[in-house]
DNA sequence: CGCGGCGTTGATCTCTGTCAATACTTGTGG
DNA sequence: CCACAAGTATTGACAGAGATCAACGCCGCG
C-alpha cells in the first residue's frame, strides 16, 4: 500500500474522502504514492489544464493567482488533511489559480477520470461534492464578510484561534510559513501584519521568532469576536 | 401552461435548465405558475430549511447575509433568468443566506425532490451543477481579490464594465436598483458610493437620476483594471 | 566579513467609514 | 392640486485604519 496508515488517517480527514466512504476513496486514490514537493515547487499553474485534484498529506501548500501588475494574492492555505481543486476540474478544465508548496510537502494527486467513473457509478457522491462544494462557498462568503468587519489585529487573532489545537488556556504556537505569507492570506501588507502583531499584546500574545505565546487562547478568541 | 412564452424563454436561459434541455425542464416545474413577490418581501430567511431553488421570471432578487451586529451584506443580486440557491439544498437543507425581492419580481420555485430525481436519473447534471457552482467561487475569489486590491472606483467601473452589453464605445446603462444596494454589494458605504461615482467622471462617466452614460466602456475596464 | 532576504519601525498619506446636514423624489391625504 | 412626510441621494467635516515609502536591524549563508 502506498500510503502509510498514519498518512490515510490524515487523507479521510478530508470531508469529499469522508463522505466517499473508504471502499471508493481507495479505489480512487489506488497505489499511486503521494508525490514530494520542495518548498517553493509548483503544483500546478494557473491556466494549466485541470486534470486532477490534490490532498496534502503532509506539509503546506498555498493557492494563489498573479494579477496583471504581478501583484501575487494568496486565496487559500492548505493544510495537511485538506483537499484543493475538486471543483476547478469541472469549470472548462482549467486551473483558476497557481499552487505552490510553501514548505516541503506530500501532495497527493487524484486524476479527474477516476473522480468522473465513480460519480457516474454511484450519483449519490455528486451530492456530497455539491455539499462541499457549498461549504466552500460559504467559507468564502464568510471570509468576505470578515474583511469587512474586522480589524488587522482581529483577522490575526482569528487564524491563530483556527490554527491552535485547544480551545482554552495557554497555547505556544508556530507560524508555519514566512509572516509575508499569512499577512496576505489575511488580506494586509507585512507591515500592517508586524503592528498589528504588537497591538495583540495586551491580550495576552507573545511574539519570539516564528513562534508565538499565547496566554489565554479563549480570551484570543473573544478579542477576535469583537 | 403556466409559463407564458415569453417567462418559458426567460427561464430556459438559465444554465441548469440549458443543461437540463426542455422535457427534464418542462417535468421539473410542471404547471405550477411563478410566484409574485412584492417588493421588499422576503423569499426566505437564513437557516430555513432548503426545500428548493429558484428561478427569476421578471424582477429582481438579492441574497444577503445578517452579520452579527446586525449589519446587512449582500452577497448576490439576481437577474431574470438567474438560478439561485440550487447548491445551497444540498448542504444540510438549511439556506445559509436569506433572500428578498428588491424590485416587484415573479419567481419560480422548484422544489428539492424534483431536481433530487433530475439528478439521480441524470448525473452528468451533477456536473454542471458543479460547474455551475464552480463558476460560483471563482468569482467570489475574484471578488476578494477585488476588495483587497482595488479602490471604490475602480469597483464601480468594474461593476459597470461586467453589466454592460458591449465591449468598447459609449454606452448607456440603467442602474436597476438601489445605489445603496449596488453600494452593498460592492462592499462599500452608500456615501463612499457616491463618492466614488463622481470621481469616475474623469473616465468618462456621467451620472443622471439612475442612468450612467459611459463615454467609452473600454476606458472605463481600462481604469478598472488599474 | 559582507551580502541578501526577511522583519520591524517610523513618518506620512490616502482612502473609506462615520456622523450630520441638506437636497431631491415619490407617494399620501386633505 | 398642494403640502407634507418618508425614503433616497448627495455633500461636507472629520477620524481612524491601513498602505506606502524609506531606513534600519537581524540572521543565515557564501
Amino acid at each position: 500500500m502506498a500510503l502509510s496508515p498514519q498518512d490515510w488517517e490524515v487523507v479521510t480527514r478530508a470531508p469529499l474522502f469522508k463522505a466517499m466512504g473508504p471502499t471508493i476513496t481507495r479505489t480512487m486514490i489506488g497505489d499511486r504514492p503521494p508525490r514530494a514537493y520542495a518548498r517553493g515547487e509548483t503544483v500546478f499553474e494557473q491556466g494549466e489544464p485541470a486534470d486532477g485534484f490534490f490532498c496534502i498529506v503532509d506539509g503546506w501548500a498555498k493557492l494563489y493567482r498573479l494579477r496583471e501588475d504581478g501583484e501575487e494574492v494568496v486565496v487559500a492555505i492548505f493544510a495537511p488533511g485538506e483537499t484543493f481543486a475538486e471543483v476547478a476540474m469541472f469549470l472548462g478544465g482549467r486551473y483558476p489559480a497557481s499552487a505552490e508548496a510553501v514548505s516541503n510537502a506530500r501532495i497527493l494527486k487524484i486524476d479527474a477520470a477516476s473522480l468522473r467513473r465513480a460519480v457516474m457509478a454511484e450519483p449519490q457522491l455528486a451530492f456530497d461534492m455539491l455539499a462541499a462544494s457549498s461549504i466552500r462557498l460559504r467559507q468564502l462568503v464568510d471570509e468576505i464578510e470578515q474583511l469587512k468587519a474586522r480589524s488587522a489585529p482581529q483577522r490575526i487573532a482569528d487564524f491563530f484561534v483556527k490554527h491552535a489545537s485547544a480551545a482554552s488556556g495557554p497555547v505556544r504556537l508556530a507560524l508555519p510559513y514566512e509572516k509575508a505569507l499569512i499577512a496576505s492570506r489575511l488580506g494586509m501588507k507585512p507591515e500592517s501584519f508586524s503592528r498589528a502583531l504588537g497591538k495583540l499584546a495586551v491580550v495576552g500574545v507573545a511574539v519570539e521568532r516564528d513562534w508565538v505565546a499565547i496566554a489565554d487562547i479563549a480570551r484570543l478568541a473573544a478579542f477576535a469576536e469583537g
